[in-house]
DNA sequence: TCGTTTCCTGACCGTATGGTCAAGGAGAAG
DNA sequence: CTTCTCCTTGACCATACGGTCAGGAAACGA
């Protein structure tokens, strides 16, 4: 027992609090710079100004810069697979497919440089994240395309391909990030606003949905 | 006139095929070496050894890698507007989106370099074709989406966003180029056969028609 | 207070990169 | 053959980058 659960909690060590505070300033910092500049050319000085932190700093609590790269690729991957769990536990495809829609849109609003990263990484032949592809992600894909196939034997959609299904909802979802400036651009050079973001989400799950026959 | 069509054609002059092939040569290597890379992971002497030229025969053909990697991007560019006229003198949705869904799936196949180079390139704020997204993509753009809202306005399909219909096709047909590597991956290692394309084809297109209530 | 561990950082190093240049080689023109 | 233009290329340069390190500061435990 190490007890002192609350003083432990307002007080959990000042060093805990540093590195936890530093580590996260540069994995943000690193995020942003790898997603603009891609992993060629970011580089270890710019994330550290952009963290507020000496470049030598850096090295201190990440060896190399593969090894930031992959912390911050593995922290997308697994906030993808959080809102993946919106396609579980629903009855059928239209609260199963809307939501996840209307989850992987929000991340695509919320965490435009992690899409952005993830798919230069894909894109580059996935040096770094080639395991996830072939074990977590092929092993969810798996299992989601045996959900869509009892749906449809359920007569509750259409058949349709399930794997050509969910790649046109990862690119159409992810393109709101990865895109977003040529939407930007689109869009009289102002991000979407509110009413946009809406009416994209509403506008996706509609064809989506329409299309597989769900309603 | 000119003259001399036909003799013009079999000896143009050697020192122009020389310039034509060795920039052909370079412009290919360029297009594998900056898509499988990235333009910061890209180096002139990747893109040299690929093309059989010493590198400093690259810097005599394009000044520099940035006047290089401009080219590469023009390129693809125009690929694509080049098929974007297959929405173009179409009856209705069905012909042209249909027609539109392939020549876009059959690029991504063809130049799947490209594609990624684009991405790459809008990914990281468009620095170098900033211009074209304001101009020509804009323009198109705007053009297609008047169209779609006639067909809209002739009952020949649903009244849908054009925008974000435009930005589903985007993305799903530049997804089989961009995510190839993923999509082969999560096809057991091995790149999409011949059937496997035509599924895929039918399938997206499939999908959009319905969604959109043109079939 | 003192010793130990963790954190911080300026200065430094080897390497790789984009780009240059001068000298020579090959086609074209007369 | 001579001359001119275009093409070719090895050697070179300045810079910028990832990474190291030694020595000091700050937090912690006793």
């Amino acid at each position: 027992m190490t007890g002192d659960a609350q003083i432990s909690r307002l007080k959990p060590g000042r060093r805990m609090d540093i590195r936890r505070e530093n580590e996260r300033a540069i994995l943000d910092a690193a995020e942003k710079v790898f997603a603009e500049a891609g992993f060629g050319g970011a580089t270890m000085q710019l994330i550290a100004d952009m963290a507020g932190l000496p470049k030598a700093n850096l090295h201190y609590y990440f060896a190399t810069k593969e090894d930031l790269y992959r912390r911050v690729v593995s922290q997308i991957f697994e906030v993808w697979l959080e809102a993946a769990s919106s396609f579980d536990n629903a009855p059928g495809p239209v609260e199963g497919i809307g939501a996840y829609v209307d989850a992987k849109m929000d991340i695509s609003r919320t965490h435009p440089h992690g899409s952005k990263v993830w798919a230069s990484e894909v894109m580059h032949g996935a040096p770094v994240i080639q395991d996830y592809l072939e074990t977590t992600l092929r092993d969810w894909t798996d299992g989601r395309i045996a959900v869509i196939q009892r749906w449809i034997e359920e007569g509750k959609m259409r058949p349709v391909n399930p794997r050509h299904l969910l790649y046109l909802l990862w690119a159409t979802t992810q393109h709101y990030a990865d895109f977003g400036h040529q939407i930007q651009t689109l869009n009289a050079g102002r991000p979407l606003n509110e009413k946009q973001w809406q009416d994209a989400k509403a506008s996706v799950k509609d064809l989506v949905l329409r299309g597989i026959g769900a309603i």
